[in-house]
DNA sequence: GCAAAAGTGTTGTCCTTACACCCATGC
DNA sequence: GCATGGGTGTAAGGACAACACTTTTGC
C-alpha cells in the first residue's frame, strides 16, 4: 500500500477551498538561494576551452569555479547569466542557452545552493576579457581538474550537450571568427566530437547544405595556401533547415 | 564603455581574500521558492494526454495546472519531482527527466517562484491515478486551454523536447503496455510526432533497428486480424544503438 | 463475403563513404 | 623545390521513400 500521508501541505488546499491570497501561500513556501553559473566555451589552438575562475571559498582553496552569481530579485535566468556573461566578456550579443538545473542539497559548503546551468559560446579572439580579477582565464576542457562544487560535472554535462547540438544545430559558428577557412570548421569540429573527419567529406557536407557565403577574402599569415573565407548565412540556414529528423536510435 | 559597477558583492571577496565561512557566505544570498513542476504524458486512444489537475488559487478559478510541489530541504530536485509522481500515479520505475527551468518572476501570483519542469511518460493503462483531488485527470495536449501560471508554456515546451527526443532516443515504449503491436507503436509516433508514416517502412525500420522481441503472443478483442505483441529489448537496444550521429542540420 | 488491418518485397533515388590527384603558397 | 594544406570528383554501398498485393481474423 502506497503511503500518501507524505502529500504536501503546499499541494492541497484544505477541505477544497480556493486559495484567495497568492502572496500568503507563497510566504509559506521553503526558500532557498539560487545561483547562475556558466560554462562559457571558447576555441583556441585547436582546444575547445571553458572559461574559470580560482575559487574564492577556502575550502575550495587553488581550485576552479565556473562564472556564476545568485540570481537578483527582478531578473530573469537568462539575464542574470547574461549579465555575468557581459561582466566578465564584455560581449553583448553572445550565444546562450539554459543546459540543465543541479540541485543536489549537498553541491555547496554553505548550504544548500540550486544553480541553473548555462552554456555560452563565443569567439575568443574577437574581444579581451573584462575584470582578471581571480585568474579568470581559459582551460582546455580536456584537461580539467581541480573544480569546486560539482563544477566538473556541470561542465561535463555542458560539454555533452554542445557535442550533441553542434552536430544538428549550426552553434560551432559562435566559436569562430566571422569570417572562417573551412579548415578551422572542420577542426572545431574534430576537437569538439573528438573525431577525425575526412576532409572532402566535410566539405561536400557544408557546401550541400548551403548557408556558407564566400566573402571573397583569404587567409593571411598561414604557412601554406590560404584557404578561401566564409561566413555563416543564417537565413539561408532558416530556408533550407530540415524541419524532420528521421527516427533514429 | 561597460560598466561594471553592477558586479555583484557575492561575486568577488573582498581584497582577494579567500572567504572561510562559507555558511555565512550562503546565508547573506537571496532566496525564493522553488518549486517542481512535472509534465507527465500519457497515450491513450491514440492521442498524446497529459496530467492536469485544477488550480487551487482563486486567480486561476476553473484554470489547470501541472502536478507540482515544492522542494523539500534534504531532497534532490529529482526526488522532489519523482515523490509528486508517486504520490499522484502511485507508480514506480517510471521515466522522468528535467527538462527546463523556468523563473520568469512575474510567473506566479503570489511572488517570485522558479519551477523545475520535469518530463514523465508512462503507460496510462497500466495504473489506476491515486488521489483525484481536484479533478485529477488526463487531457489531450492537442487542446490545452485555461492553463494556470506559465503551464501551457511548460507543456509546450516539454511537448517539443518530446517530439525530438523519440526520434533519438526510444523513449516511446515507455508510453505503452510492455508488450504492444506495431501499429500502437506507429500511432504513437504518429500522434506526437503528427505525421503519417508508411505502415511497410515503420515496420522495417524498427525491426532494422533489432531491439524488438516477439513475444508469441496476439492482440486480442480487435475487430480486425491480430497483430503479433512485442517487447522493447533495453541490452539489445544498448549494445547496437549508434554511437555518432551525423552532423546534419 | 466483407471490412479492416496484418504481413511482406522491390525498385529507384539519394546520401554517405572511401579514396587520389593536382594546385597554390611560404619558406 | 619542398612542405603544407587547398581544392576537386568519382564510384560503390547503404539507407530511405514510394508503392501493391495477399492473408487473416471478426462480424
Amino acid at each position: 500500500m502506497e503511503d500518501f500521508s507524505t502529500i504536501s501541505r503546499f499541494t492541497r488546499s484544505e477541505n477544497g477551498k480556493l486559495i484567495k491570497n497568492p502572496r500568503k501561500l507563497v510566504s509559506s513556501y521553503p526558500t532557498f538561494p539560487i545561483t547562475v553559473d556558466c560554462a562559457i566555451f571558447g576555441f583556441d589552438e585547436n582546444e575547445l576551452k571553458v572559461l574559470l575562475i580560482r575559487s574564492d571559498l577556502e575550502v575550495f582553496k587553488d581550485q576552479w569555479s565556473l562564472l556564476g552569481d545568485v540570481i537578483k530579485d527582478t531578473e530573469d535566468l537568462e539575464e542574470a547569466a547574461y549579465r555575468v556573461l557581459q561582466q566578465r566578456t564584455g560581449m553583448t550579443n553572445v550565444f546562450l542557452e539554459q543546459v540543465k538545473t543541479f540541485g543536489n542539497p549537498a553541491r555547496h559548503p554553505g548550504g544548500r545552493v540550486v544553480t541553473v546551468a548555462y552554456c555560452s559560446l563565443l569567439n575568443i579572439r574577437d574581444h579581451e576579457l573584462k575584470i582578471h580579477d581571480n585568474e579568470l582565464h581559459w582551460h582546455s576542457v580536456k584537461s580539467l581538474c581541480n573544480m569546486a562544487f560539482d563544477h566538473q560535472t556541470v561542465i561535463e554535462y555542458c560539454n555533452e550537450w554542445l557535442k550533441k547540438r553542434i552536430q544538428e544545430n549550426p552553434l560551432g559558428f559562435n566559436l569562430l571568427p566571422e569570417k572562417f577557412s573551412l579548415r578551422e570548421l572542420q577542426h572545431l569540429y574534430e576537437a569538439i566530437l573528438d573525431v577525425q573527419l575526412d576532409r572532402r567529406n566535410f566539405r561536400k557536407k557544408f557546401f550541400a547544405m548551403d548557408f556558407l557565403d564566400d566573402v571573397g577574402e583569404f587567409e593571411e599569415d598561414v604557412p601554406h595556401r590560404p584557404g578561401k573565407l566564409y561566413k555563416f548565412n543564417y537565413e539561408k540556414y532558416e530556408k533550407n533547415k530540415r524541419k524532420w529528423f528521421a527516427i533514429d536510435f
